[in-house]
This record gives structure tokens, C-alpha cells and sequence, in this order.
DNA sequence: CCCTTTCTAAGTACGGTGTACGTAGAAGAC
DNA sequence: GTCTTCTACGTACACCGTACTTAGAAAGGG
């Protein structure tokens, strides 16, 4: 028996590649032992309270167990590391995503209306755009969602991969503006923002970087409504991928 | 004496906003005391040094100290808080750049070569994607490269606001590129990429994403040559920036 | 039915982190 | 020469992720 079992632990260490580092890959229930008392959604939900309350740095192992009323290493039972965490945080805010099922044969609006639909998410929560810059996010949410993508692109030139490059680039856009969009707005802080004039001023004053200074100065007033120039901007980015 | 130094103090915290908090509003040196003992740059190349060899979560005040040579704490007189260390490192990497003096009158040419120098400078620092994904930088060498690709589209129509949008749009798209590549090679571990072929198979198998299915089958086999899909990709950028 | 297996829950502890604070001394300014 | 302002550095604190361990609950096989 001893040595049945030591030969198990021996072959599955050969076959299986340790274990599954991927969040997705595990079950939430196995079906064995006692009964988990907390769901992933539940501990999504907690950690996301979290993150919108006191940015993403307060979402630690430790906070995001006592407000579900676990003790910190329990929610390793869940979450292994804390990356995972980050995932589950991810995909539950895409699943807040209110998309129609099937694309409605106008790819600019369908994809428009994802960029939307992304960009008030990120308004919602400001640690979005960061965190979905820096992780991949592949759960089942972010699979509806790509796959809607797709589906409005069904009749598009564009190959698979490039399909897929796209799509990172519509996201990679809707970031950068939702962070550009707070930086304006003094979501920073009064002082981050004080410091940027007074460095930039400094700099255009110096007189080395004229097309910056004119850059700068020409828009030196923000354009009163954000929403047209995102408008604007997506509209560049959906000619490149649909065309005309 | 006490007490105007006290009301000289409360003076200060009135009108200036507290300390500058970016780094690039200290000067480096102010002429006064001891002079230092360790330079920017040599901060920044021991920094660097330290995130191409173990990564960037490695870098650590602690450890970049005692590569210097010096005390932890003494870092703290050049770099007040840590992500100013992160600034040094972004912009002495952008500092390595090597590009024209003067934009060669082929806007698409000279944008191109400015995405292919930062490619280079991603491939050379693995951290230098998401690193740079995450902060703004506006040191000295990144306000160069800036100015750089707004003399390149000095002729263009787009009013300013616009150019620096399409600018951060660039340096995402790069970004980007940069860490799909690693990914695709295996950079992030046999481990992760193992798991995410099972999970990606399985949802594949699984029929309920057909689009998904398509796009990821079609191309299965990775392209061959890489930068022909930089140069692809790229072109289609550019077609955006500089038109025609 | 019991017993074995496999799960969950939780505590303790370790090595690491950023950095506030205080002290000691060196070099320019008057 | 004295004052002011800088640099250098050690100590200390709160917090982090998580390896390891123990105790107990629920399902599966006989």
C-alpha cells in the first residue's frame, strides 16, 4: 500500500505538471469533502468592495478574508495565490458587461458599444484599467466577451490572429483612455497634478521642445466633453479595424 | 529663533503643496551639502541591472542599496519613494534610444523607426512592457522621444491633443506586441502556457464559443516570423497616424 | 453501516517589504 | 568661525504573501 501510493504520487508528479496554476483549470467544487463556505463570486465581490473603496494596493489576502468572516489562510483554500485573486476580481467586473447575445450585423455599433460598455466599467472602478493592462484574463466571462468580438467581426477580412490583436488593441485603447481621462479630472491627486503643470510648464518655458510646448499649449484647457473625444478617438480606432 | 523657524515652516507647508513628489521636480543635485555619492544614472543602472537579472519584483530598496554600496536608508535621499526608483529606470531605458536628430521628413518612416527602437528596448528588458504600461514617465529622455514623434508629424492635420494621443497609442500598441510575444515564446513559464493550452482546448472543445474556436484554430501553429507580424500590425497603426 | 479518503478551516511563523524617525557628521554660505 | 543644510545610515514598525500544521466535516467504497 505504501509503496502503490508512493508510486502514484511519483506518476502523477510525472504526468500532471505539479498543478494547475491557472485559477480556471480548478473546479470550484470537487464534490469530496465539507462544503465551501464561500463561492468565488462572494470572495470576487469582497475583494472588489475592497479595491473600489481603497485602491487596488488595499486588496490584501488578509482584508479580503475578514471582510468575508474567514480566517486569512482559508482563503487559500480558494484563491492560491494571489494573482488568482486579481482574476476572479477581473472577470466578475466583465460579467457586469451588458452586451446583446448575438451581434446585430453592424459591426462599428456592435464594437462601439463594447468599448462603451468597457469604458463605464472602468469609470465604475478605478482600478480597472491598471490591473486589466497588466493581466491577460482569460475566465469565463472574458471568453463571452471575446467571443462577442468575434462574432461582430464574423464577416471581416481579417484573419484569426489578427482578430485577436485587434481585440487587445481595442482593450489596450480603452485603458489607456479611461487613465488618461482620470489623470485630467485629478483623480491622482491635487498634488500629482500641481507637480505635472509645474514641471511641464517648466519644460515648455525652457524652450527646447517647441512641437511639445505647441502641442501642450494648443489643448492647454481640457475639451469640455470627454465623451466626444473618446468618441472621436474610437471612431479612428473602428475605421482601422472594420474599415471604410 | 524657534519661533520663526517654526512659522517659516508653517509658511512652507501653506504655499509650497507639501514636497514635490516627482522626482523630476528635485533637482539632482543642490549645491549645498556633502556631495553625493551615487548618481542618478548609476542608481537607475543598478536598478535595471537588478530587474533584467531577477526580475522587477525583485527590485527592491533594500537590494538596489546594496548593490550600490550604500545603506538602505540612504536611498531614500535620492529616491523619496519607490516609484520614483521605477522613474529612473523607465526613462534611463528610453535614454538608450538611438534616433535621428531631426524627424527625416517620412512621417511613417520615422514613426516606424521609433516603435522598432522601443521593441528593441522591450526585447532587452522583459520588465520594461508592463512597467511602462502602468506609469506615465515624463523624464527628460522620454520628453526627447515625445518630441521626437511630434516634429516626425509636424505636417500632420491632427491638433495636439490628438498627437499625444495617438502617441500613447503607439507606445500601448508596442507594449503590447512586446509581451504577447514573450508570452507566445514561453516566457512566462512552461507552466502557465501548459495550462493555458488545456484550459483554451478544453473551452474550445466544448462548442459553446465557436468564433473563439476559429480565430485560435485557424492560426494554431504560431506564425513563423514574429516580426513580420510586428510589421504588419504596425502598418496598419501607422495607416491610422499618418494616413494614406 | 463504518471507515477511509479527501476536503475545508484556521492558527502560527518566517522572510521579505516600504519607509518614518533619529542621530552623526561633512561641506557650502555668511 | 559659525550656521545652515545637506548626506549617510541604523533601528524599528506595520504589513505583506504564504509554507506548514492541526483539527474536524462530509462524501465513497466495502
Amino acid at each position: 500500500m505504501y509503496v502503490s501510493r508512493l508510486a502514484g504520487e511519483v506518476i502523477t508528479e510525472m504526468t500532471k505538471p505539479a498543478a494547475p496554476a491557472m485559477i480556471w483549470l480548478r473546479p470550484e467544487r470537487t464534490g469530496r469533502g465539507p462544503e465551501p463556505a464561500h463561492s468565488r463570486a462572494a470572495i470576487a465581490a469582497a475583494a472588489i468592495t475592497l479595491a473600489d473603496a481603497e485602491g487596488l494596493d488595499a486588496v490584501s489576502m488578509r482584508k479580503v478574508a475578514t471582510a468575508l468572516g474567514a480566517g486569512t489562510m482559508s482563503l487559500y483554500n480558494y484563491v492560491p495565490k494571489k494573482e488568482h485573486l486579481f482574476d476572479l476580481m477581473l472577470d466578475a467586473v466583465v460579467g457586469e458587461f451588458s452586451l446583446p447575445d448575438e451581434p446585430s450585423g453592424d459591426p462599428r455599433a456592435d464594437l462601439a458599444a463594447l468599448a462603451r460598455e468597457e469604458l463605464a466599467a472602468m469609470r465604475r472602478h478605478a482600478w480597472l484599467a491598471p490591473l486589466s493592462l497588466t493581466r491577460p484574463s482569460m475566465g469565463p466571462n472574458a471568453l463571452r466577451v471575446t467571443e462577442f468580438f468575434l462574432a461582430a467581426l464574423a464577416d471581416s477580412a481579417w484573419d484569426g490572429g489578427t482578430k485577436m490583436e485587434l481585440f487587445a488593441q481595442l482593450n489596450g485603447f480603452v485603458c489607456q483612455f479611461a487613465e488618461w481621462e482620470r489623470n485630467a479630472a485629478g483623480g491622482s491627486g491635487a498634488q500629482w497634478q500641481a507637480d505635472m503643470v509645474a514641471y511641464l510648464t517648466g519644460v515648455i518655458t525652457e524652450g527646447r521642445y517647441p512641437h511639445l510646448a505647441q502641442a501642450l499649449g494648443g489643448g492647454g484647457a481640457p475639451p469640455p466633453d470627454v465623451d466626444a473625444v473618446f468618441a472621436r478617438s474610437l471612431d479612428r480606432l473602428l475605421t482601422m479595424i472594420v474599415g471604410e
